[in-house]
DNA sequence: GCCTAAGCGAGACGGTACGTCTCGTCTTATC
DNA sequence: GATAAGACGAGACGTACCGTCTCGCTTAGGC
């Protein structure tokens, strides 16, 4: 087995450091948003060195994802309760409250510029959709399988399907849409997924 | 009826600057997007004073939506042929061909910026999603009025379902649909809009 | 006799305008000095055009200095009471109090920039110190004449030996000369100078 | 004794920017004159940041006037030979000289401006008289002392009277004083103040 | 208990964009 | 035909942020 050679000669890198920028930019971006961000500031606030920042994210834009992936997961669970019709739906309905908030716009902020920065889309990939997409996938083939949903669409386009109406809202400049709003697509969607 | 005053004392604002600045804009966002305009590079190649430009646009965000809602609204045409159902199905198929394009990537990136972006709602309605959002509305209508599509769904919420997903593929950060793909959902989420 | 034809086709040359700038210009030279001088606030003040400003004068340096040669002119009255010494000694005494005023000051500022302004040294000769330079030139020679002063400096450099030392104060960023050091500078002088 | 405490934190200021800003300053000096100074100008020539020029001097003019001041003060070497009459009318010779000379003019703008500009007096004192005045003012007191020059008149009035001619000739829009102009300027002056 | 190496904060660096201002010219409708 | 109003291209203003760099200080393992 290959040993894992964790430390060298020389000072350590220091996670105190790492987790201080993380939390100030999180504050930043809460409180100005993704367009008022900036790493000089980042760096002010959390008395971390810009050399440092720039050692841990390769750009401001990579950590401020990392840092507001944190709210983003965190902010709808995800489930596997054993009926994939309902966890779905409430997905739903959890994620068009999430993208109600302040959050949410800071979150699509940094879904636009995720378009074109460098390394972007693997970046918003791994702390915004990831792990999520992942389970949600899981979710909607245990469903398949179980004989809750049709299987005759991609499980891929399925959760398109269910989570796009809920972020088209918001970049087409109209209110986000309500809860019952968001119920109703997801059992629109729903019912043209039945078995 | 109204008389429009056209005229007014001093020398008129320039219609050839304002088209060259928008043509210029066009071209900056084509070559580096959203992340690489400027309002400096703009005058630079329109050979339009920046003071011009900002008695124009209150903003470079205000420009650079402008300058490529010509490109969104083209790319695109509208249409009403009586036949609701195949319209929209075109529609679908169409813009996700759209949003594939470069145009559809920065397109995205501008409809982030908006979130934060003084008046950026305003903007992104007016020149992206204005026209096309209302005519599209119209088409829904007139299918349900003609027993096409079920009417138990909010027509504006229709247009969510159906052209939601299309975006949110690309803020995911994954490839965009393809034709076949995009068409699969429009068939999906027309069904379950089925009289 | 010949006919003077002053009146010709269209609207005449309004003097109007002209007085009405020269008025603003000097109201904004006193607020701002030359260091806050433009001629689009001349305009903006006066309610003349920005290009009738300029069919009257070439710049905005050449309409500063006519608009604050009324001042520094009146500001010290020539003389030639047949006493030489003694109205020398006089005009010593009042310019130094001029140069003691915010007046003198602004004048100090117009005198260093038409070092390297196109035409300034034509026009500060004429605005500021012409009339008087020739006037007070005709009294040191009516002065050298009568046996007052002698005669063998030439009598420009009697002008700067008496002048210069109130000006050389202001530069070198010193008090402005009290009443007594420019009569007791003027005494030096006219001591040397005499017959 | 006071420990000179030279290291502070963070990389220290860059002396190699600073002297090539200067350089760079009076360069732009040399070729345009104080009127066609601008700091962006400097930063491109000298490829110093305009930030980096800003926390070096307050204002373009400051930096202006630091970097002529070399000039200025190189100009003409302060002397003290035993000999109070012939130092000064040495000095009184070789300043005609400089003010007749390109160097001189822009000078004489910058003294101009230093009228109104922020700190501009401290600034033209400390660059381009500061330590000249100084040392002549201590040449006409040992003057004084030595019973070369009489005492009756305040030694900053002395200087005054002898090098004020030399730029107000300038200001006035005339030709520069000759050698043999100053020379005879400098011997009336010198006359007045005997012994 | 020194020595050496690497990470640290602080902050200066060159570059570039911001949005506003002024310059001197121009183009209208009005007088 | 001269005017005021005011838009125009050009480019400077002083500030902010980018990502890099250079300091002195700190913290570890190796000797």
């Amino acid at each position: 087995m290959v040993e894992q050679r964790t430390s060298r000669r020389g000072r350590p890198v220091s996670e105190a450091s790492r987790v201080a920028a993380l939390g100030s930019a999180a504050e930043l971006l809460d409180e100005r948003g993704w367009a008022g961000f900036s790493v000089d500031e980042v760096a002010r606030r959390s008395r971390v060195g810009k050399a440092t920042i720039y050692k841990h994210w390769p750009s401001g834009f990579a950590l401020a994802v990392q840092a507001w992936g944190e709210r983003v997961t965190q902010a709808v669970p995800t489930l596997n309760s054993g009926d994939a019709r309902s966890d779905l739906y409430d997905q739903v309905v959890r994620l068009a409250a999430f993208y109600r908030s302040r959050s949410g716009a800071v979150a699509v902020e940094l879904l636009g510029a995720g378009v074109s920065a460098e390394s972007g889309a693997e970046l918003i990939a791994e702390h915004f959709f990831g792990a999520r997409r992942t389970a949600t996938l899981a979710l909607v083939r245990d469903g398949i399988e179980r004989g809750q949903l049709g299987g005759e669409l991609d499980p891929q386009l399925v959760i398109d399907a269910l989570f796009g109406p809920i972020v088209f809202r918001l970049v087409n400049g109209m209110p986000a849409l309500t809860d019952s709003e968001a119920a109703a697509l997801a059992r629109l969607t729903l019912r043209a997924l039945g078995a």
